[in-house]
RNA sequence: GGCCUUGUAGUCAAGCGGUCAAGACGUCGCCCUCUCACGGCGAAGGCCCGGGUUCGAUUCCCGGCAAGGUCACCA
């Protein structure tokens, strides 16, 4: 069998949006699945719109997410160059522009653009166009003279406006259209570039790519591009069209919601594997009911067949969800390491961060959440006395001014200030007085975090507070309950 | 507006003529527990509507309706 070609060619205009990712990913899978090759291309066909490194950002976000191309711009595999602003500088599009025009396939156009906006009409608000082939009717000798005179002019498909047009999609089946639907697009632009439309075809075809997987928003164009495939006599890729990606709206994302791209979701504290399981299962589902897939696994489950056809929201809580279960199975020296900065972000002191951030791992879902959890250890922030009451524990101001008074003498002489030697003198206490643990413990933890919900019971914060700031903490409150 | 596509719980999503219509997130309840979280158990919640075809339709056909996409010298 024929080795699986697939391809991900971004144009650089910043960030990477989460569809274009997806759509990168299945490429990814599809190709890898079979043992076939992925390949990079980048398409730098508008001037305008081109970002400063944002090429670096396409290869950093291949690099973070694990997509490796097996042949791109720093690779080579014969079919450079793999990029188009170099492939143009060739002339690669013009000579094949050419050859249609010759075919009758494709013509020159002089029109104007005040002649081209003519043609719009306004419906619903959105601006619609289509060609009405003024320059088809242009003789050979017109349009000699007209080159001549150096007329800047771009060149056309010709498409018929009568019959119809086939196209076969893998996931949608066979879509017809009829030929009048059929737009004269640009395929040589005016400064010489090739559109998108064109210059895809024609690479795809020049690097072999056998199947071609994009997102279903160029679905309705896909017969312009079966024309194109079947007036040079190539081989028509398979085509993979992936269902879209929307907001909570329904809508198309855009960079407007502020979760759109993959660096956003990176800044939000979200981790690459995450995203990547995440928006692997937007559009996909695995015959098991299994969610959590590195990409090994992932290459190895992927059925491209498997691809479902509506499309999906962006749930953004269950991507939270999805995050913390990797945060929960990562090994504890990587979770340290991301998650020192924002320790130290809230932290000065000298305490003991591994053992912080080891009672956050299980409760967070995302990095920056780790902030709301630990600032107490910082600085002891105001409460309420009201804290105190605690229907479960039994626990009023009154019983907790007694327990801390009778707790601070022990702990004054408690040498060892480790979880288990506190747990333990404080459970003697309480056998003593038949107290039950949370009628104790309720009280010294608010005295010491002044917070309903800690990250840890109230010994191990003693044990990373030290006895020093402890008995501080619980002096402070002593007085804080005797003033009432 | 033309054309294209889609339509199973709030969301993702199995299903491919006969199922008590999987599973997950979220929500709620219970258990565990020095709070919360983790973990465990459980609950509520769904086949867009109308016609057919069929002994039987979520599943097939037709028609509505709704939503999205697309109609650039942007990709």
């Amino acid at each position: 069998m024929e080795k699986i070609r697939t391809r991900y060619a971004p144009s650089p205009t910043g960030r990477m949006h989460v569809g274009n990712l997806r759509t990168a990913l299945y490429a990814y899978l599809i190709a890898k699945h079979e043992g076939g090759d992925f390949i990079l291309r980048i398409e730098d066909t508008d001037q305008e719109r081109e970002v400063e490194g944002a090429v670096d950002i396409i290869y950093d976000t291949l690099r973070q997410t694990g997509l490796v191309h097996d042949e791109g711009p720093d690779k080579d595999g014969g079919c450079g160059p793999y990029v188009q602003s170099e492939r143009q500088a060739k002339g690669i599009y013009l000579e094949y522009a050419k050859m249609l025009v010759e075919k009758g396939e494709a013509y020159y156009c002089f029109c104007t653009p005040e002649r081209l906006e003519s043609l719009k009409t306004v419906v619903n608000g959105e601006e619609i166009m289509q060609y009405d082939k003024h320059c088809l009717s242009l003789t050979k000798e017109e349009v000699e003279e007209n080159l001549k005179k150096g007329m800047p002019y771009v060149i056309r498909q010709n498409n018929p406006r009568e019959g119809q047009t086939t196209f076969h999609d893998e996931l949608y089946g066979d879509i017809t259209v009829d030929n009048a639907e059929l737009d004269d697009m640009v395929l040589i632009k005016s400064d010489g570039f090739p559109t998108y439309n064109f210059a895809n075809v024609v690479d795809d075809h020049l690097m072999g790519i056998t199947h071609v997987v994009r997102g279903n928003e160029y679905l309705s164009s896909a017969p312009k591009y079966n024309r194109l495939y079947e007036a040079f006599g190539w081989r028509v890729p398979v085509y993979i069209h992936c269902p879209l990606i929307t907001d909570e709206n329904h809508k198309k994302l855009s960079k407007r919601s502020g979760h759109s791209s993959f660096e956003d979701l990176i800044d939000q504290g979200y981790i690459p594997e995450a995203v990547v399981n995440f928006v692997s299962l937007l559009g996909w589902s695995p015959e098991s009911d299994r969610e959590i897939f590195s990409l090994e696994e992932l290459v190895k489950e992927f059925d491209y067949h498997r691809i479902s056809k509506s499309p999906a929201v962006f749930d953004m809580v269950k991507l939270s969800w999805m995050n913390g279960e990797y945060l929960k199975a990562m090994d504890f020296d990587r979770f340290y390491k991301l998650a020192e900065p924002y320790l130290k972000k809230v932290i000065t002191k000298p305490y003991d961060l591994k053992k912080i951030a080891n009672m956050v791992k299980t409760r967070i879902e995302v990095l920056p959440d780790i902030e709301g959890h630990i600032d107490f250890f910082e600085k002891m922030p105001d409460y309420d006395i009201s804290m105190y009451n605690h229907k479960k524990m039994k626990s009023t101001p009154e019983t907790s001014l007694s327990v801390l008074k009778d707790v601070i003498p022990l702990l004054s002489e408690q040498e060892d200030f480790s979880n288990d030697a506190l747990f333990e003198t404080l459970k003697k206490y309480g056998e003593e007085k038949s107290y039950k643990t949370g009628f104790i413990m309720w009280p010294i933890r608010t005295a010491l975090s002044g917070r309903e919900m800690t990250p840890a019971g109230a010994t191990e914060i003693m044990e990373v507070l030290g006895k020093e700031e402890s008995l501080k903490r619980l002096n402070a409150a002593v007085e804080k309950l005797s003033a009432c």
